[in-house]
DNA sequence: GTTACCGTGTTCGCTATCGAACAGATAAAA
DNA sequence: TTTTATCTGTTCGATAGCGAACACGGTAAC
């Protein structure tokens, strides 16, 4: 069931041919919490397609401290820089909620971005919404309290999951979002306290969606606008 | 000499066959202190090359706070969405730094583009190293003090210039990096009696630029590094 | 040459987040 | 079952940046 490649949306909006070209280079591959598709610097072998799994692609300073640049589900891919022309990116990627995927190798990608018109601009589309996503979290580290970027970050995992639920300490959301654990402790009991959120040892369930998304920030609804209209049919869970 | 087209990086690292074609389309343009470029979701109706002047592309919140997301000058091009698809972003352009620059019609740079030929390239590299800027923002704006960020954001103006002076007052700044202005001044203070900058009224001359890097957090040698990887003949000044 | 504005300097209390330390509780391992 | 590791809760003082208010001098407009 996890291993159904139509549940990445990039690879459900393929056109038929295109999908039928590549449906034996597609790699299922198993995603555990905790496993690196890239390290800062290095050359990357595959491009992966999340379709349960959730990756974050993330900076980690030169003191060891961290923080998330953006998330890839379902709805996207890991490793741009492959068609865009670096090979290679400064940041790394991390599986963070376990689940499964399938992978093509770096030349097959390179060569259907340049050969194929619908791909290269799928891909580009989708590479614009991740920028939106980048951009804005940009802004939100700069102007927005730790309680509404909880709330954002939550929603940003929530619409690339089935169910309401998240499997998810937070330890390691302070860890993506580059605050202390103590903080997010406190930000989630006020949460919890709101009737929005419930959780216990490293599950969290989201009781009142629209709730949460009231008590985010702007910057979820700007995200989220913009990958609906630039990827519309894909979205649409 | 400001409307010399082989200022702008790009233009210059143009092959001689593109260049010959894109010469009598490219206009002319000065781009005066505050001009806006393109709006948060309007339509682009060109591609700009700054070659003296340099753009901020900034998102503007529902509050009126903005926060800078990356800085454009002679070593890219402002309006991306154009050929990555989405012909918009939720952003703004406006002018940091006067100057000029050229520019090319949406039609005209979208035609180029689509010849998946060394123009494609080109533009995808610089789009990764913008995209590296705008992460490395957010790990920024996460991070590192307001002296760090201050820093950071003279080099990078900087390096967009001619000479050693910016002429940018601390309002100006305080609004790029998403500060008070008050905030600004402290940073400025505290660099000018540490003899790296000196500055008098809307003139900022950096004296000490080894300082200043010395003093900067690591996003700026970064992200100069990352430009310099995928756009290597481009970026020696 | 006077006036108005602009750019900068400075101060105050306030708040969110940090850094560190430790406590309690639940799940997993032995 | 007992032990251990993991996850969450709580507290403390410290600090960076905020918001607001106001002072001062240079520049430019009239």
């Amino acid at each position: 069931m996890q291993f159904e490649p139509k549940r990445n949306h990039l690879l459900a909006a393929l056109p038929a041919a295109t999908w039928a070209r590549w449906q034996e280079h597609l790699e299922p591959i198993a995603m555990p919490l905790g496993m690196v598709l890239y390290e800062s610097g290095s050359t990357l072998s595959h491009v992966y397609f999340p379709t349960t799994a959730i990756v974050s692609l993330l900076y980690v300073m030169e003191n060891g401290a961290s923080a998330e640049i953006a998330v890839v589900g379902n709805e996207g891919l890991v490793g741009i820089s492959l068609f865009m022309g670096g090979e290679s990116t400064p940041s790394r990627a991390v599986v963070q909620s376990a689940g499964a995927g399938f992978r093509m190798s770096a030349l097959m990608i390179k060569q259907e971005f340049n050969h194929f018109g619908p791909v290269m601009h799928l891909l580009l589309r989708y590479t614009q919404a991740l920028i939106t996503q980048m951009a804005q979290t940009a802004v939100c580290n700069r102007h927005h309290s730790l309680d509404q970027q909880l709330c954002r970050w939550l929603l940003l995992s929530l619409d690339r999951l089935r169910g309401n639920q998240l499997v998810m300490t937070q330890e390691l959301i302070a860890n993506m979002l580059g605050v202390r654990r103590e903080g997010v402790t406190e930000a989630a009991r006020r949460l919890q306290e709101a009737g929005l959120i419930s959780y216990a040892r490293g599950h969290i369930t989201v009781v009142d969606r629209p709730g949460l998304e009231h008590r985010s920030c702007e910057c979820y609804a700007v995200v989220r606008k913009e990958y609906d209209r630039l990827l519309p049919a894909v979205t649409a869970t």
